[in-house]
RNA sequence: GCCCCGGUAGUGUAGUGGCCUAUCAUGAAGCCCUGUCGAGGCUUCGACUUGGGUUCGAAUCCCAGCCGGGGCGCCA
């Protein structure tokens, strides 16, 4: 590692390098001049600290740093003295200074200000956003999480693969699909990777996941919906129903929820804390479901999906019993999509899985035999002769599978109570938002 | 796709027909100050989304455009 600009972060300091010389490097995050002394905040990746600037002992260094704008970045080498009057125990007193980079002012966004700032203004500026504590927070913890859902999927024997963003046709019908232009053919951005990564499970490779982009047209215009969010995708094969799926799923958010609850400094910065849900999580079915939210006096009638509202009153009503994850099971097989297994005339091998009242993650049994899977898609209104490199996948050895696609934004979302999902995506697409 | 709402200095706001030469805070520029940590004090700078209309008079009322936020549907 290079050590010319730096020799320790913030955090790095101890007592033992108190009057010693030090490298320190990062961001102006205010200048506290008051005459003859002044102190300077220098933040860094891991906090800040205090650089003291004395006129008298060191003329130039104090006009030169005194004069700098706010969110400047300069590396400083200098003493380190220890200091009870300076929060961190300590202070540098800068014996040369290099300035890095010089911030235009004045800032359009104020990194330590004293007043709000729109949401919208703050994604105009996101990189300056992005200096806050409390914005980084939730991407040091999104990392984490991330990192946590590997470690589990891995010590499952599930094997991380990437499949095609750039695709011929529609994939599972529904939702809208951004349309481009491939050479002279007419192409799309993938909505989920659902067709390829079941085709995978014709291969061997049996149990596979994916942390994909999903691309979605749709013009909605919410706090939950993105244009281009990310999903932990899994597939398996050799499944004897959805219950072997769903042992997965819970245990892939108890593994990430745990790893979340262990980010101590993050979630300090964010004033939250988190309970780790007990496993394994409540399974309810849909027919369940619908008797209480009916009970409620929910207009709600059989066979139809849950309206935001539903999900919202089934999420009180658990929270009521202390639940806030469950599973919703054996939804009506009209109300998913076409590569769902049925299971009897009416119902599916098709989930929902419910964070607080809001659906983190959807899944099934899939359909493994080609026959089955084309009457479903004609039944679904689709064409089968569109899905015909699908289709080849089943025709030649398709074991029964299942699997799941999950949410990161959302499930973000959920886990740290934030208002809006464009806050847990470092740079969101939405309706109207293409930069930066 | 349907429906609601909003747009005032770099940032966040006050303003409901004349008291607006537009409030306050933050910020920026400058000056004073040797222990600040939301430092303090003083000075200065900087704004009504655009185009029509109503009116003696419009930031304020009406219409249209532009830009944006949100709810529902759909979904992750």
């Amino acid at each position: 590692m290079c050590r010319m600009y730096r020799s320790h972060y913030s955090k790095e300091i101890s007592p033992q390098d108190y009057n010693s010389s030090v490298t320190v490097a990062g961001w102006v995050e205010d200048v506290r001049n008051l005459g003859s002394i002044a102190f300077l905040i220098l933040r860094d990746a891991q906090g800040t600290l205090q650089l003291t600037l004395l006129k008298k002992k060191t003329p130039e260094v104090f006009e030169q740093l005194v004069s700098l704008p706010r969110e400047s970045v300069l590396s400083v080498k200098g003493l380190c003295k220890e200091n009870e009057k300076v929060r961190n125990g300590y202070e540098v007193l800068p014996e040369t200074v290099t300035v890095l980079s010089t911030a235009e002012t004045p800032l359009p966004l104020g990194v330590v200000d004293r007043v709000e700032s729109d949401f919208d203004t703050r994604l105009d500026n996101r990189v300056l956003d992005l200096r806050k504590p409390e914005v980084q927070a939730i991407f040091r913890i999104r990392d984490a999480v991330l990192a946590a859902a590997d470690e589990y999927l891995r010590s499952q024997h599930f094997l991380e693969v990437h499949t095609p963003k750039i695709i011929a046709s529609s994939s599972e019908g529904g939702t809208d699909m951004f349309k481009l232009q491939y050479f002279e053919k007419q192409a799309f951005l993938a909505q989920s990777p659902q067709l390829y990564k079941q085709s995978l499970m014709a291969t061997g490779l049996d149990r596979v996941y994916e942390i994909a982009w999903y691309f979605r047209a749709e013009e909605h215009n919410t706090r939950r919906h993105l244009n281009e969010s990310t999903a932990i995708d899994v597939e398996m094969a050799f499944i004897k129903d959805e219950e072997e799926v769903m042992a997965i799923l819970e245990q892939l958010v108890h593994a990430m929820w745990t790893r979340a609850s262990e980010c101590s400094a993050e979630l300090a910065v964010l004033q939250k804390t988190i309970t780790v849900p007990h496993l394994p999580f409540t399974r309810i079915a849909y027919d369940n479901v619908v008797e209480k939210l009916q009970q409620q006096n929910s207009p709600i009638q059989w066979g139809v999906d849950l309206s935001t509202e539903d999900e919202r009153l089934l999420g009180d009503i658990m929270k009521e019993d202390g639940i806030d994850f469950y599973f919703i099971t054996k939804y009506p097989l009209a109300s998913k999509p076409f590569y769902t297994m049925p299971a009897g005339q009416k119902h599916s091998r098709g989930f929902d899985l419910e964070c607080k009242g809001v659906e983190i993650s959807s899944g099934s049994q899939r359909i493994h035999d080609v026959g089955l899977l084309t009457e479903r898609l004609k039944a679904c209104g689709l064409h089968p002769k569109d899905f015909e490199a699908y289709l080849k996948a089943f025709r030649y050895g398709m074991p029964p599978h299942g699997g799941f696609g999950f949410g990161i934004e959302r499930f973000l979302m959920e886990l740290l109570d934030l208002s809006n999902i464009r806050e847990c995506i470092l740079f969101p697409r939405d309706r109207t938002r293409l930069t930066p």
